[in-house]
Formats: structure tokens, sequence, C-alpha cells
DNA sequence: GGTATAAATGATCGATTGATCATGAACAAC
DNA sequence: GTTGTTCATGATCAATCGATCATTTATACC
């Protein structure tokens, strides 16, 4: 048909998330992406329409990864275990320490429109269904107390994930995040 | 000597404050200080210098609304178990979901110079040092184990304060954050 | 090789950013 | 009332913001 494009989508939306994972949505320019990217202006225009499309793109890119974090062949309290090890492993090992892109969105409301927040919003409540799938496959299981509450430990979990993220985002010491993971593991017992 | 000032310091240093505490520094413009406060570009700048020694004050005017927050008249679990309630009330009744400023700004760490970062980081070891105190107390009470980690308690409750308050930011319910609050305090007895 | 079509470029747009400064207004001292 | 000093104002600065577009380049098809 025509020229073909010399550049590889996914690679390009991999560097813009990156780009706003770590300096927030209103902290990165577009500058920033075009150095990221190694696209400019007019490419990066004709193929992602503006900013807040692109961040939308980038977001979805990151939710692979984020989903990809998830435990596979676990269920129960081992599955919820192991997530939280996952989370203070992922905190504290990067260099960068960015956080976790959905928490980074949605604290930082007032600089989206209501449709990105909406959109971040769904995410966070998959963390939250994480939990309360787990949790509820623990009690079928008999690994949590017969009267345990689930909303309330999937709520608090949910909580702890938030701790650590912004805690890691925050350059808190990898002892601290891995002790509020232990506390939290404490409470799926 | 010469005129007065028309302006009281500590309403504009406050108004301030709840702008960036609301909007974040860069989502911050010094239009919107103008707004806020009432001042024009010159006359503030000639009071505050720039934009991020403006933000200082407001930051040190945040931390005294902040210590104002800690229990009084408390100790050991009790005064735990008081902050965690109070933390849990601002967080939820604000309707601007603002969260807390010292965790918006560490949160915020790119955005912010190394001397800012530095002032954000000693505050954020105050909420750690509240709770090693009462943990300690707690500890000579004979209101916790006898072999209680109080140093990984205290990592655990500040990671429950930054929980707390990024919920809180990011708009959760009242009944998750609170949910939060009191498995933390399930933690502490 | 010639032509049609899409991709890539970079100059440029108006708006907004943080910050400055000449000017005028208001008070204290005499 | 005059003078000296500080405060307050708002136009304006260069730089950067997100975004646009005419132009050039590269490929597929015939």
């Amino acid at each position: 048909m025509a020229r073909p494009k010399a550049y590889d989508q996914d690679a390009v939306l991999d560097a813009a998330m990156r780009v706003f994972w770590r300096k927030g949505y209103v902290g990165t320019s577009m500058a920033d992406i075009y150095g990221a990217t190694g696209l400019k202006p007019g490419n990066l225009y004709a193929t992602f329409t503006d900013k807040e499309t692109l961040f939308h793109r980038a977001f979805e890119a990151y939710i692979n990864l984020f989903r990809s974090s998830l435990p596979e062949g676990l269920s129960g309290r081992a599955a919820i275990h192991a997530w939280l090890d996952t989370q203070a492993r992922l905190a504290t090992e990067d260099p960068d320490r960015k956080g976790c892109l959905i928490i980074n969105t949605v604290t930082e409301r007032e600089a989206h429109s209501p449709r990105t927040q909406a959109l971040a919003m769904e995410r966070l409540d998959e963390i939250t269904d994480f939990f309360r799938t787990e949790l509820q496959a623990a009690h079928r299981a008999g690994e949590i107390a017969a009267d345990a509450d689930i909303e309330g430990g999937a709520a608090a979990l949910t909580g702890t994930v938030f701790a650590i993220m912004s805690l890691g985002r925050a350059g808190a010491s990898a002892t601290t995040i891995r002790h509020v993971a232990e506390q939290a593991k404490l409470l799926v017992r």
C-alpha cells in the first residue's frame, strides 16, 4: 500500500508508559515522550491523537504488565501471601521507585479527566477483586477463620498494596516495606 | 516606617498550602496561587521568593496542622488507636480528598528538588517516631506481647497511614478506609 | 520507472508556565 | 504638607506547554 511504520508500536507504548509511571501525568511533558520514544511530534500525534489518549494506551500496557505479576497456580492464602511478596519485591527492586501506575493515577486524580479517573478506578477494583476471590477460596479451604470478614479483609489487603507501592515510590527502605507485607500476611492465616 | 502589609501572612500561607495539598506541586500553577490568596505576582514574589520557597513555607504550615492531629493525653495502645481513628476520619471527611501533604510530597518525589525531598522525608520519619514511641510505651505497660517487634510494628503502622491517606486521596469509600484502620488496630493489642 | 499512498520530519502555533519590573498607592516621621 | 520608605499592581518577559501542518521521504503497486 504505502510506507510501513518504522517503529514498533508496543515498544513506543512501553517507553511512554515508563515515563508516565515515573514522572506522573502532569509531570510528563510531550518532550519527555519524544525523548523516550524517539518519535517526533507530528508522527506521534498522528498515531496517538493526544496526550490523554496516549496515556490511556500506555496505561493499558501497564495493566498487562501488572496482571502478569499475579500469582499463577496458587489459590487462597498461598496466592495472597505470594502476591504480597511479589509486590514488596517489585516495589523495592525498582531502582526508579516508580510504585504502581494504577495507584499513582488514582492519587493524581485532580490532574486527570473524569474518563481517565474512571478507567483507573476500574483497575483498582481489580486488586480488591483478587483479594476477595482468594479470601473466599481460603475460607472454603478452611485456611482462615470460619467467621472471617472477607470484605473487610479484601479492603485491608488493598490498603496494604497501597502502603507497599506508595512507600516504594517514596523511597522507603526495603526493610520497612517488607515489614508492611509481613504484618499483612499475619492477617491471613 | 512605611506602608503596612494589607494581608495576613498566615492566611496567605494557609490558602497556598491547601492548593498544593489538593493539586500537588507540579499541578499547582502560580496563577492558582494568585487566585487562592488574592495576591498579585509582584507582591507574592517579593515576599516568598519563588514557587519552591513558597512551597516550603506552605509545607511548614501543614506540619503545624498535622501535628495538631496527634492525640493528646493518651499513650501506648490508646494513643495509637486514637490516632488511626483520627487519620481515618480526616481522610474520609475531607470533601476534597486531599490525603496527607507529607505523603503526597514524598510520592511526588521526581517533581521536587533534593532539598524539598529531604524536608519531606524528615517529616515522614516523625510519623514512624510517633508509632515507635507509643509502641514502646505500650510494651512497658504490658499492652502488647513481651516479645513484640517494635520496629516492625512502627513500620507497618506507618504503612497503614500511607494506606489510609492514599486511599483517601484516591477517593476510596469510608468503609474501605475504616477497614484498613480497624485491621491495623488488631495488630496492636 | 512512474504513481499513489502512508509515514516521518521539524518548524511553528497560541496558550500557559514561573518570574521580573517599572509604576503608582499608602502609610510613618517630621 | 512634605518627604521617605515600603507595599501593591499589572503589564510583560523568555521558556515551555500541548498540538498542528506543510513538506519530504519511503514503500507498494502497476
